[in-house]
DNA sequence: CATGAATGAGGCTTCATTCAT
DNA sequence: GATGAATGAAGCCTCATTCAT
């Protein structure tokens, strides 16, 4: 019984995270109990303590799984061809965070995630990976944009990138926070900026 | 002790936020035990308890003092006469950041903060007001630039306020989890970004 | 210990409550802490508050189920055929008071349980019902006593309850403080004073 | 300035007692913290402790001087001449406790009183004491009514008095807990029981 | 003498985790 | 494998009491 076993092994442990993702979404991972995650997974306590080591154990697999969306989600965006403008390609992951912002939606986990990994030096480590990813696809982009002229030779692609990335976490905050902005604004705002000056 | 000046009151909040400061700074609200903010504090726990009503009081009352200094550096930051170019200003907001983010600085309370805030909805109003007002300045400077001629006329000074607010807590949160970035990264990359277009 | 029968949950809260109303008899509700049932029990401090949500209710479960046994006790008296002598009856009542005064006994909570009755509105319902409960069966009594020529057709059945009533409390009251009485002291004492006048 | 000093020093114990009685006996010795008796007293901590050793101190002086003055009203009521009939003695008694059983009265702290006294050794003296010295009148004035008569020659005084000693606690805590009855209630209720059997 | 800020032990309760069934 | 009752350390907070001013 492997195959088998490991499918279901792999299905339960998909459960309880789907189940534990919901309930730190709404509540954060510290205002969420594991009594919580156990009633919304449906399972028993010591069932998810067959899955997972630790409470620890299981927000560190959420963050893993989390940040390989992110980081799929913005190589998609960023490897377009033709390449959009800047404007489209932050727009697309506003679009894309605004998605995913529902009440249980995967985006609200970052905040907390974020906070957590600044709290803990064994979770700074799984924040700071996929954090690094996204910034090296937005200096891939800044090296495409330097490649066909929109961008001056001797910018630092590094630069570039890191200023882009600055835009990622910062509309999820300002979106969760606030919530009165959506892609629309992004585009509308980046284009008034990045647009020649006015004459 | 007896009647003590309201000064000495004061004095009293300040020592015992300063430590609650650096206690959250470090390890975030709930990793930190009273008794860390206690021991921090030097005072006893009845004595911290004459101050302030409860943890969440605490944690409140901070939120407010430093939403409060972010607010008063983000003011002065953007009505400098006369007005520096735009990568000058968040290259200023970058550095004052990178100043205060030592082990126990203030802003690495932020990321906390918002946490918090997105889990409870007590602390939500707490945190989105700071954050309403940063964005409050930033419409400002983007009218100011349309004045200026330095945005397009027909641009919408609300969305580029929001775009240009993305900035603010992107930065706070890539410097806390990269750290390799700093001032002169954001200067030189909006430099690059915000030229005209390379010819 | 997985799923359990309810009787054995139900046995749980027994078992809480016994050594609940262990502690609180000797102790009064205040002067036991939560450390002292939770040792007197056997059980931990997580066991307990899975089946009670705090001291309080603890407190008042406790004062429920010793009302309605004390209920059941005067009914039981009252309802005697045929009726006895009112002496007899108070003599009864008297003898089971003696009989549950031993260290733990039950009757030993009711003077904390008025006191805390008295003390907080939310516990006051809680130790009135049961008081007005025995004195609707001694209202009873006195309108048997007046069918059966034990007492003046006039006479006011509610009146002469409500004064019945004040020998329970009262013999309660005076049996734990001072010790040296018994149903024999009642007994003999309310023959001599409803005896006809000594002539 | 030892007289004046003495004066001085037996007013402020007598302000402090009234305060803490006020306290107390709205909501009993535990739920009255010594900061709501130091609020009420319009003293300081500081003043309070150089005249009572402790809170439990405070305690003790109430329960005796409330007792005294209980054992003053029932010796005036007990030793009237001519001896008035028992409904009339145990219903002034009734209206005595009427009177001092407003929100702050005096008789709301005998409750209280009797279950602390049950609770600690230390106070249950304190509390047996006036019960016992009660109980002396009540038996001294079932020794006059032989005299006079009113009682057979062979009854126990001791019985008798026991007998009636209950009506008075137990009339204050039926009054306290239920207060739809009164003096009124007492006298015509003991009225039809002591009448000679209705015929 | 009076003040009231400070103390710190101890109270109630929660919750991640285990393990007998 | 699954269950969920049980554990117990640790968290937040209160409050009688003290003592520097």
């Amino acid at each position: 019984m492997p195959k088998v076993s490991d499918e279901h092994l792999e299905m339960r442990r998909d459960q309880i995270l789907e189940s534990a993702r919901a309930c730190f979404a709404r509540k954060g991972f510290h205002q969420s109990s594991m009594q919580d995650v156990i009633k919304e997974s449906g399972l028993s306590a010591g069932a998810i303590y067959r899955y997972f080591k630790s409470k620890d154990d299981i927000i560190a697999a959420l963050a893993a799984r989390t940040a390989g969306s992110l980081d799929r989600l913005l190589e998609e965006i960023t490897a377009q061809e033709p390449m959009p403008p800047l404007e489209e390609i932050l727009g697309q992951y506003a679009a894309a965070v605004v998605d995913n912002a529902g009440p249980d939606g995967a985006i609200r986990l970052a905040p907390h995630a974020w906070s957590a990994a600044l709290a803990s030096p064994e979770l700074l480590d799984g924040a700071r990976q996929p954090m690094a990813g996204l910034r090296a696809h937005l200096v891939r982009l800044a090296e495409r944009m330097q490649v066909e002229g929109l961008l001056a030779a001797d910018a630092d692609p590094h630069a570039v990138g890191a200023t882009l990335l600055c835009f990622l976490p910062g509309f999820v905050i300002q979106y969760l926070l606030l919530g009165d902005i959506d892609a629309r604004t992004i585009r509308s705002g980046l284009h008034a900026l990045l647009a020649p000056d006015a004459t």
